[in-house]
RNA sequence: GGAGGGGUUCCCGAGUGGCCAAAGGGAACAGACUGUAAAUCUGUCGGCAUCCGCCUUCGGAGGUUCAAAUCCUCCCCCCUCCA
């Protein structure tokens, strides 16, 4: 095994540094690396963060990164990965994976899919064929990827779903939950295990999925089941009132969020981790993050602009390239565009964690929040 | 010189009497994107008008018809083959 050991700790260690209102300063401990938190963590789902190699992640700093145990089961499997060294020796990436479970395309496959006590039976969107997923199968498939975090299958529910099925969903997590837990007892290994707290957008769901979750022995929780279709108020109401039921010993992850404002949010109820497509997919149709807010590197007015992308940004992009080049990589969708796009909302998005961290060390995190919910909070006028 | 084919809205390209401001694609312009079925998707795309609608447009000019991008006449231009 390759677990880090001496003044590292052993993977699992979570320790809080500091802490600014509910807002926390720490680091957690994985067999591959030490992970700040607050963090961002670029999505790899095919064991590659689209368009950038491992040197363009380490130039950003990205400390850990995603991957998914549905998309790299089905394809290439997870079998072959072991054999080819796990994620880190098949990608060629020698930072931290945290792998996502399937419970999103739960939500996102829903057209494909059908759910039972058991677990969840997939048709391949790529080819159509049945694959069952259970929540110990996904567990040793995770191990496959040697893994350095593993997230327990979930049922992510869509927004809109009843109280009545909510709460069924809820109740099949947990067993879920506890047969993961099960299939990989604490310790056995140096992969971390999180569980993930459900309820949809029902107060009393929510608390009783953490209280039944929280029993478990998990390394970390995460809060799931949001930005799956709801306003961003709902969602912050949900997170507001779930995120002050995990334990505060252990690192907190929410999933899938999201805009910057929103990762501040969550920052703010005493989040650690956030994961997001945002930044990466939107690099590649032409949204970009800027200190003067959203850009959309399309748009005619930037034809013949000299200018750089973010006159404030000392990304590569930022530093070389003019948004008239930029534009006209884009709209010749030249593959250097997904590139030098990507690259520039990455490091907004952990350049921007960086200062999270700094923030909440010196005391000052509200500040920091104010400074980008003024460049992109949409503004009150309801 | 002879035979044939063709000129359609920014481009390519359907359309051969009314259901045509004219299919489809591209370009252009704008928008969306939150644990990635996404280098994807959506909208607008002759002008004017808030709706009804009105006006201009299918190489040019004229004509037939209640009605023409579509039929007729002449003219201009392009392509292929034969001399």
């Amino acid at each position: 095994m390759m677990q880090q050991s001496g003044s590292f700790g052993t993977p699992g260690d979570f320790s809080i540094h500091a802490t600014d209102g509910a807002a926390r300063l720490g680091s957690l401990v994985t067999a591959h690396g030490i992970v700040p938190t607050p963090i961002f963590m670029p999505v790899g789902t095919q064991a590659s963060v689209k368009s950038l190699d491992p040197r363009d992640l380490h130039e950003l700093g990205a400390k850990i990164v995603l991957g998914n145990t549905y998309h790299l089961h089905l394809r290439p499997g997870d079998e072959l990965i072991a054999d080819m060294g796990g994620l880190h020796g098949f990608a060629s990436l020698d930072l931290p994976f945290l792998t996502d479970s399937g419970g999103f395309q739960v939500f996102s496959l829903a057209q494909l899919r059908t759910v039972t006590d058991a677990g969840v039976t997939f048709r391949s969107h790529i080819d159509g064929s049945k694959h069952f997923f259970d929540p110990e199968g996904v567990v040793k498939i995770q191990r496959n990827l040697n893994s350095d975090i593993m997230m327990v299958l979930d049922e992510c529910v869509a927004f809109g779903a009843s109280h009545e099925y909510t709460e069924k969903s809820v109740a099949l997590t947990t067993r879920w939950a506890e047969r993961s837990r099960q299939a990989y007892p604490q310790g056995s290994g140096s992969g971390l295990l999180f569980g993930i707290v459900q309820g949809g957008f029902y107060p009393d769901l929510r608390e009783r999925s953490a209280k039944e979750l929280c029993a478990i022995p998990f390394d970390g929780f995460a809060i799931g089941g949001l930005s799956v279709g709801e306003d961003t108020k709902e969602m912050r109401r949900i997170l507001s009132m779930t995120a002050p039921l995990l334990p505060p010993e252990k690192p907190r992850y929410l999933m899938g969020v999201g805009t910057p404002t929103d990762i501040l949010d969550g920052v703010s109820r005493g989040v650690d981790m956030f994961d997001c497509v945002l930044p990466t997919r939107n690099a590649r149709t032409g949204t970009l993050f800027t200190s003067q807010g959203k850009i959309n590197i399309k748009r005619a007015e930037y034809k013949d602009d000299k200018g750089p992308l973010d006159p404030q940004c000392t990304c590569y992009t930022c530093t070389h390239f003019s948004r008239s080049y930029l534009r006209h990589l884009y709209i010749a969708r030249e593959l250097l565009a997904y590139r030098l796009n990507t690259i520039h909302n990455l490091h907004f998005y952990l350049e921007m964690m960086r200062g999270v961290r700094q923030a909440i060390s010196e005391g000052s995190f509200a500040e920091f929040k104010q400074r980008y919910d003024a460049i992109f909070e949409p503004s009150e006028e309801e």
